[in-house]
DNA sequence: GGTTCGATCCTCT
DNA sequence: GAGGATCGAACCT
């Protein structure tokens, strides 16, 4: 049996573009009862400050996004499109606004159980996008603002240091704003890793 | 109180 | 590549 040990919330209050790719590699545990489903991250995104247009943070604080501007460490959970969940993490500190976007994972434990949630689809697909993770780890808004660094319910756990000619870049998906939100390199992934949301995947 | 629209995904063409 | 699902937050009046 895996022993999941948390990252430390030293780790999240980091500038948010050194903590985005460093998350690749590592991983996300939820906990269902006796039941563990857990994940390695492989593609992430992140969203900087007062002036990204393309954050949820670019119009203010507002109650639905304020986790944002809190302490790092903690789950900004929110519900897009009726009917999906996309889980971040905040970093940096409290009254900055930065979090990064879990855009993959590759399944790692309870896989049948996450192959239930997501309706039998290839395993590569299981967790390949935002919305879809949160389907296969039974992620809603109850459990937004959850402490990660604790070994509850949501955390996320250490893994193994990804080197970094394995970490490639890109502009972010399905965001609008302005010319640099558009433009910005702030997407990170796993090169030419299987489970990836289905988008270009320029260097 | 009404309207708009989204850090998505799936299906159909 | 286009369009629909589906609902709550945000931003009007």
């Amino acid at each position: 049996m895996t022993v999941w040990s948390p990252l430390p919330r030293e780790f999240y209050e980091r500038d948010t573009l050194t903590v985005a790719p460093s998350l690749l590699g590592q991983y996300i545990v939820r906990r269902l009862g006796e039941q563990v489903l857990a994940g390695r991250i492989v593609e992430v995104e992140a969203y900087v400050g007062f002036h990204d247009q393309a954050s949820h943070a670019s119009r203010g604080k507002t109650s639905r996004n304020a986790l944002m501007f809190g302490p790092a460490g903690y789950a900004y959970i929110y519900f897009i499109y009726g009917m999906y969940h996309c889980l971040n993490v905040v970093t940096e500190h409290s009254e900055y606004p930065a979090a990064i976007l879990i855009r993959a994972l590759e399944p790692v434990a309870g896989i049948e159980e996450m192959r239930s949630l997501r309706g039998g689809v290839p395993d590569q697909q299981i967790a390949s996008g935002p919305g879809k993770l949160c389907q296969a780890l039974k992620i809603d808004r109850t459990l937004n603002g959850i402490d990660l660094t604790q070994p509850g319910a949501l955390f996320v756990a250490a893994g193994e240091v990804m080197p970094l000619g394995k970490i490639c870049s890109s502009s972010r998906v399905g965001v609008r704003g302005d010319e640099k939100a558009l433009s910005a390199p702030w997407r990170f992934f796993v090169c030419h890793h299987p489970h990836l949301s289905k988008h270009n995947q320029r260097t």
